[in-house]
DNA sequence: GTGAAAGCGCTAACAC
DNA sequence: GTGTTAGCGCTTTCAC
């Protein structure tokens, strides 16, 4: 393996002057010796040791990208544009997922550590465990005071700076939407409990209900939990409700369950939107091919992604960024809503 | 920061003693003196510093995994399944996306080489571009020789040991099921041109056709590109084909591509699957959550990831691996199929 | 403008 | 069983 010292030797220079030329470094080198230097390198086809380079600095050019599942197209997506800045950067990107699983995510806070990564972006929300917290602040502590620079994508229970998602606005306006349509009976499907961006959802579904003058029914708050088995899931209740109780619209706090429950309600032959009418929240990919097209709230997750990505490399500039950052989202009227009393019954 | 000096220190042993215990090397050390230096790792949370190790031992403990679009969600299911392996034996998994674009491909390779990466993973095919195959493989050959595990999973033109779906065989199975059924006039839209594995899957498909005495239609041969779009775009000129030459099957490159396609058709009036089949490749979740549900060739892509990540430990401890093996396929016949003339015309 | 040398944190000979 | 020490490849004072 060819390292800096034969560089060194091949140009004839000493290993500093070579290690400035190609560190980059700002220290004034001779143009005729960087030439030789340069050449060397080029010759023997020489390319710095990262990790060697790391250990003098102290941090990595690696970056850490906590998500749930990177499988899950939200995450895949925010993925992608955090990995699109970091690659233009010079910046490698480490994949972690952690299933929400408590454990998970610390053993792999340790794990980036252990590396020196120089960045870690928490794509999505906080875990609301009893204790959980403050165990992870802890541990990003740990990390921030090292120089490590933290941010959020989304609400969390962390201290750090956030570019997020308006998730309760976004929520809002679609129950806006829904009863400007004329919707008066909506049903919400949750995400998981312990999932702080779900119950950011379900309070702004609360207050777009508060907003047109409805009250909230228990009955059609159906549990879910982010995933397309979990809406199926939720809307088998609904035929067992009183005629005059059930719902004429379903928003499901997720893109995913949104497509669940269209699932559900096809095999209760109840057609969309004539019987009902869904919307979701995410504007995956698929909710443009599925049949209806669902209407739903967009963010931009890749958008979102860059901008984290952005903001890292902000930090470690040392630049000053906001504490929280809202980024904008749009509703997206498709097929899957229409105005209640199209179905017979 | 707490390194292995304070370690010793405060156990009161020399950094040796200490490294031996942190290291677990198998090297004797005294149950007493390995108690007390546990101990003091402990009181000082201390855990190595991957980056010295890697320094020494030339080898990182990350994995770079190569995809064209880690959105994509053939590439994303596998690489779950390699991070999952990855992260139950300590390793770090990076996300390295081309966008097939072989300059894209060779920088990640150099810097995944600078990081002293243990293994490579190429997730998808090789591109079949004019005079590409022979600039990977020198740079490939850069990094087996450092000691670098790389492999495939997929039909590549790389020589390295390769872990990869049956293509020909799940494309022909696929047609098989369609002439069973009593389809003549089968359709398919091909995948990018200089994508290998799109090539394999058409080979099945004439293999299929010839197993079943049909001669090949180029009419029935629409371009595509693995995209949604480009499915709904292949449909478009099936209108201006003679009545008589219209498929009454059509079988897509992959399941993005089937999407597109149930979409133009959509647009055309042309129910699926009364008047047309369709049936896609590769089973990705969405498949299920079409309507109608996409019949298609299954790849159990997790455990492709797994099995590879798998395949990866096993050649840097040195173990024999085989150059090809194959994984099954299956056919999972769903609704977007059935027998022709359901149609009236 | 250039070079010598210290040291980042760790592992692995090599002594004892 | 334990300790001393030489690097891995790089950056960065500090001399010159």
């Amino acid at each position: 393996m060819t390292s800096i010292v034969q560089v060194a030797e091949l140009a004839g220079v000493s290993i500093a002057t070579a290690s400035r030329v190609i560190s980059k470094s700002n220290y004034p080198v001779n143009s005729r010796t960087r030439e030789r230097v340069l050449e060397a390198a080029a010759k023997l086809n020489y390319t710095p040791n990262a990790l060697a380079r790391g250990m003098k600095t102290q941090h990595s050019n690696m970056l850490g990208i906590i998500v749930g599942d990177n499988t899950d197209p939200y995450y895949a997506e925010i993925m992608r544009g955090v990995e699109d800045v970091a690659n233009e950067n010079g910046y490698l990107t480490i994949v972690c997922n952690t299933d929400r699983q408590p454990v998970k995510e610390l053993k792999y806070l340790q794990t980036l550590r252990d590396f020196r990564t120089s960045g870690i972006i928490f794509a999505g929300g906080g875990l609301s465990e009893p204790g959980y917290p403050e165990k992870l602040a802890e541990k990003v502590r740990e990390l921030t005071e090292r120089g490590t620079a933290v941010i959020t994508l989304s609400q969390h229970t962390l201290h750090v700076p956030s570019y997020q998602p308006d998730n309760f606005g976004g929520a809002r306006q679609m129950v806006n939407k829904l009863t400007a349509l004329g919707h008066r009976r909506i049903a919400f499907v949750t995400g998981p409990a312990n999932f702080i961006v779900a119950n950011i959802r379900l309070q702004g579904y609360m207050a777009g209900l508060i907003e047109a003058g409805l009250s909230l029914n228990p009955n059609l708050l159906l549990p879910g939990d982010f995933s397309m088995a979990g809406g199926e899931q939720a809307v088998r209740s609904l035929p067992y409700l009183p005629l005059s109780e059930r719902p004429t619209a379903i928003f499901a706090a997720n893109d995913e369950t949104a497509l669940g429950v269209m699932m559900g309600l096809r095999r209760l032959d109840w057609p969309v939107p004539q019987a009902v009418s869904v919307c979701g929240f995410g504007d995956l990919p698929v909710a443009q091919a599925v049949n209806p097209t669902l209407t739903t709230v967009r963010i931009d997750l890749r958008e979102l992604g860059r901008n984290g990505m952005l903001k890292v490399l902000a930090i470690l500039k040392n630049e000053t960024v906001p504490t929280i950052e809202i980024a904008p989202i749009s509703i997206v009227e498709r097929a899957s809503t229409a105005p209640p009393g199209l179905s017979p019954d």
